[in-house]
RNA sequence: GGGAGCAUAGCUCAGCUGGGAGAGCAUCUGCCUUACAAGCAGAGGGUCACAGGUUCGAGCCCUGUUGUUCCCACCA
């Protein structure tokens, strides 16, 4: 540290910020300790995918995690932020194997060793870049502790669960309709489907009824799936069919004769009522098809093609075979209509591809004994979102889910730790390896899936702090207290890491949920690639540095709301930060102590007790606010603060003393000055951690003050700081200056022409000698004359104008300098306007009701609005008639 | 089909447990006042979406309407 080092003339943020944070690093500030004496306080980063690129949501994540996480720290927490980042196996699988698609290869030229190969390189190779873009942000994470899903603990608390579930029952392997990418080659989740809207078409198509005697018309989005259609439903309440039910009816283009069936899912009062069932390629179908024990025919490959099974159309994709089917069923006759129909349309959230329902042989997770006991955490409050709302969405999730299914058809991730006997089929669930069938001895054969992304993403918050075993990070850090996240990511993550956490450990994963929203462009769009709107946080740090990106980022940001970021906000946030600057600077040019010591209560001026009143009711707020996650609020008071009271009030203030060399009160006001700019900068910090510690260490510091600002005390109300009286005071100075200025300003009157300033006041003490500089320096005014009472011949209507405040009246004899008629005539529509108050307020106040009803407080308030108002009229009044 | 959010100054948004609306940007006026023109001092500009209701009093609470955004759901 070198400190009273002079600051450089401008703001130049890319001059200090790498070195800053590089400093940070090697004094190791961000390596958490467990200290027994200290609450803990413990973040988990959610890991941004390795395949990824520092984009806005990240930043603004990450900004928010590092605002508190600094808080706390400062607060005198242990502090652990554990940062890591994700396999995230189908994306990056995705990338892989289009990068080997442009070299020729596909998977199975490789094999699944050498492609893990592949992929491990090419993690090494891409995974820290977005490690490295947040350190631009200034994240304060624990590197030391930095972890990766598929790291060999990550692995093992994934096997682990596995088998634990297994054992319990809760993991099963079976066949069901599941959702089937064609695209990526693998089942997903129903969490990773996307409903869009699409245009389609709704094909009636008739079925003839063996033996003759007409047919059933049913309705289909999807005609191709006619191929594997083993039924026709029909509800067992609907009159029109009953006579129906078990009959049979001929497949058109196939032949194959299928069963009428009696089943609840076909509803009276949707088109015709017959529903035709494919039970290998749709859920519900599915279902209807267990219920009946009807045969399942499957139509489709991996591909979404069409099997060797139908030899007119094997090998078509399915809109081929869509169009290539209706065409035969038009000329077949068995066409009745087409419909127009808008449809929500399942697609895969990673590569936007149709999905295609198909059974399938996968591994699942039974929900519903998990879901209750997460339910209930968040229920009683053990977990919270905030804001609150989202626990609604949570709730109607868990309530709702269906089996979660874990198994895809991927090489890059967790590998199943399920065997398969060669020689007796035996399954053999096993954490730890397994190399003969315990039961026959016979070879086996590992289930060549790996698991889905979010398991191993669900264990996060303790798999990372060493679970399963019973490390010391984990007894003291865990639970965890915030996670912060956007409102996109509740189901896919949040929800599962409650109820995992709840099932392994016993505790919820943490006791707070911080949800934001979206970061949007300017015109309040998405970003997205497609578009090509998207900002690149990296070219603003650049351009601007990261704390206005920061601080754009978190002011005027309230939690769960999406956010705009626009050029002007960003100029917005390093205005902001340029003015500190500028600020600190006329300070530090101002000093000749070396440490800061905030003088005796008796030793300062009116101005300081205003000041400090001020900063220790800042403080308060901020501290509340960040405490209530209003991260948005808290900073807005910050820059209220120091633009408006320290810098274009206090700083001027100051100056008639701080110019005033080798004087007493010279060396009262550095100090306080300088308490204050330091307790800016640290209130500041969390949300602007360069610049306030580049500041702090050119300034002079407290007794108790660290070497590093991240590292000293945030701070927090302090009763012997507050001045209420005081300042209270003072804001009747402040006020008469403004209302000076304002009339000054009224009259068009040139700053540099000075007038003199007679003040009749009740308060004479209070426009005490002392603060003629600040009504000179502020107000323009040439030598300043306070009394109770002035005799006309001192102020008279005729040479001076009246300014009137509650507290006091200001006379400006320049009458040479005004406008008669136009004073006139503002003095009228000030009457009006004060006028119509005091109708108002006597109105208000002859309600009888009112004064009845409302509390006592705000009646005698209004009552002195009213007596006030009276009085300003009366005086205006007078000041117009003298006006003549 | 369910659920949620939003609607406040020209623009982007604050407005905590009901007591006569604020900021930033933009616009206009005046200032190179020795930290900052990325600045300083002022000004204009709002039926708080609409309609009811509760209350002495509603931007805030209740009901409904409209517009808008999003989430969830197997609409054959």
């Amino acid at each position: 540290m070198n400190p009273n080092t002079e600051l450089p003339k401008t703001y130049a943020p890319s001059e200090f910020e790498d070195r800053i944070y590089q400093n940070w690093v090697d004094k190791g500030y961000f390596t958490a300790h467990r200290d027994p004496d200290k609450k803990p306080y413990t973040i988990v980063i959610p890991p941004p995918n390795i395949t990824g690129q520092l984009h806005m949501g990240h930043a603004l994540d990450n900004t928010l995690q590092d605002i508190l996480i600094r808080y706390k720290r400062m607060s005198g927490y242990a502090t652990l932020w554990l940062p890591g980042t994700d396999h995230a196996s189908i994306a990056t699988e995705a990338k892989i194997v289009e990068a080997m698609r442009k070299e020729g290869l596909t998977k199975e030229d490789l094999g699944r060793e050498k492609f893990l190969e592949r992929a491990w390189k090419w993690k090494e190779q891409y995974g820290n870049r977005i490690i490295s873009q947040l350190k631009k942000m200034g994240s304060s994470c624990d590197w030391s502790r930095e972890r990766f899903t598929l790291d060999e603990g990550c692995s093992k608390a994934v096997r682990k669960v596995f088998g634990r579930l297994y054992e319990k029952g809760l993991i099963y392997r079976g066949e069901r309709i599941i959702n089937w990418c064609p695209h990526c080659e693998t089942s997903i989740s129903n969490a990773e489907v996307d409903y869009e809207e699409q245009n389609g078409h709704f094909w009636h198509i008739r079925y003839p009824l063996v033996g003759g005697g007409g047919y059933v018309e049913v309705a289909t989005t999807r005609p191709e799936t006619l191929l594997g259609d083993t039924a026709v439903a029909v509800n067992p309440a609907d009159e029109r069919y009953k006579d129906l039910i078990g009959k049979y009816v001929v497949l058109p283009l196939v032949g194959r004769r299928i069963p009428i069936v009696a089943d609840e899912h076909a509803q009276l009062d949707k088109g015709t009522g017959c529903v035709k069932i494919t039970p290998a390629h749709d859920p519900n179908d599915f279902e209807v098809g267990r219920r009946c024990h009807l045969p399942m025919e499957v139509v489709l490959t991996k591909q979404a093609k069409i099997t060797d099974n139908y030899p007119k159309y094997a090998g078509m994709d399915r809109y081929e075979a869509r169009k290539a089917i209706v065409n035969d069923l038009r000329e077949g006759g068995f066409l009745a209509e087409i419909e127009d129909l808008k449809h929500e349309v399942g697609t895969c959230y990673r590569c936007g591809t149709t999905i295609e329902p198909m059974i399938s042989l996968q591994w699942f997770v039974r929900m519903e004994p998990l879901a209750g006991p997460a339910i209930d955490a968040v229920r009683e409050g053990k977990t919270r979102f905030v804001p609150e709302r989202f626990d609604k969405n949570y709730f109607h999730w868990m309530e709702n889910s269906q089996d979660w299914c874990i198994s895809r058809q991927l090489w890059w991730g967790h590998r199943i730790p399920a065997y398969y006997c060669d020689a007796c089929g035996h399954v053999e669930v096993a954490p730890d390896g397994c190399t003969a069938c315990p039961k026959c001895g016979g070879t086996v054969t590992q289930d060549p899936d790996t698991l889905d992304t979010w398991f191993s993403s669900a264990l996060w918050p303790f798999s990372t702090l060493g679970w399963p075993d019973e490390t010391e990070d984990l007894s003291y850090f865990y639970p965890t207290n915030t996670l912060v996240t956007g409102y996109d990511i509740i189901t896919f993550w949040v929800s599962r890491m409650i109820f995992s956490a709840l099932e392994y450990t016993g505790e919820v994963p943490f006791d707070t949920v911080l949800i934001h929203g979206l970061v949007r462009d300017a015109q309040g769009r998405k970003m997205s690639k497609s578009l090509g709107n998207g900002i690149d946080p990296l070219e603003i740090i650049a351009n601007y540095g990261a704390d206005a990106l920061r601080f754009a980022l978190a002011t005027g940001n309230s939690p769960g709301n999406d956010m705009r970021f626009s050029d002007e906000k960003i100029e917005a946030a390093r205005n902001f930060a340029n003015k500190l600057w500028n600020a600190s600077r006329f300070v530090r040019m101002n000093l000749t102590i070396d440490e800061i010591h905030l003088p005796e209560a008796d030793k300062l001026a009116p101005e300081d007790k205003w000041l400090l009143n001020g900063f220790n009711e800042l403080a308060a707020r901020v501290n509340s606010n960040l405490d209530k996650y209003e991260l948005g609020v808290a900073l807005g008071a910050l820059y209220d603060f120091t633009w408006d009271i320290f810098c274009d009030w206090y700083i001027e203030l100051a100056k008639s003393r701080l110019n005033d060399k080798d004087t007493e009160q010279n060396l009262v006001c550095q100090n306080v000055i300088s308490y204050v700019l330091n307790g800016i900068l640290k209130l500041l910090h969390p949300f602007m951690p360069f610049i306030t510690e580049e500041i702090f260490a050119s300034l002079p510091t407290l007794a108790g003050d660290a070497e590093s600002i991240m590292i000293s005390t945030y701070p927090t109300y302090d009763e012997s700081l507050s001045y209420p009286a005081e300042a209270a005071e003072m804001e009747r100075i402040l006020e008469l200056i403004r209302a000076i200025r304002n009339r000054r300003s009224e009259m068009n009157v040139a700053p540099s022409r000075k007038a003199a300033l007679f003040i009749e006041t009740k308060h004479v003490s209070t426009f005490h000698a002392g603060t003629a500089p600040f009504f000179a320096r502020l107000a323009s005014a040439a030598d300043m004359t306070v009394a109770e009472k002035f005799d006309e011949a001192v102020v008279s209507a005729d040479t001076a104008v009246q300014i009137i405040t509650p507290s006091a009246t200001a006379y400006l004899p320049m009458s040479d300098l005004i406008d008669f008629e136009k004073e006139k005539a503002r003095l009228a529509s000030e009457i009006a306007k004060l006028e119509g108050e005091v109708k108002r307020l006597e109105g208000k106040l002859g309600n009888a009701g009112f004064v009845a009803k409302a509390p006592a407080a705000v009646v005698e308030a209004e009552r002195a609005k009213l007596a006030a108002a009276q009085e300003k009229l009366a005086a205006t009044q007078a000041a117009l008639a003298k006006l003549g």
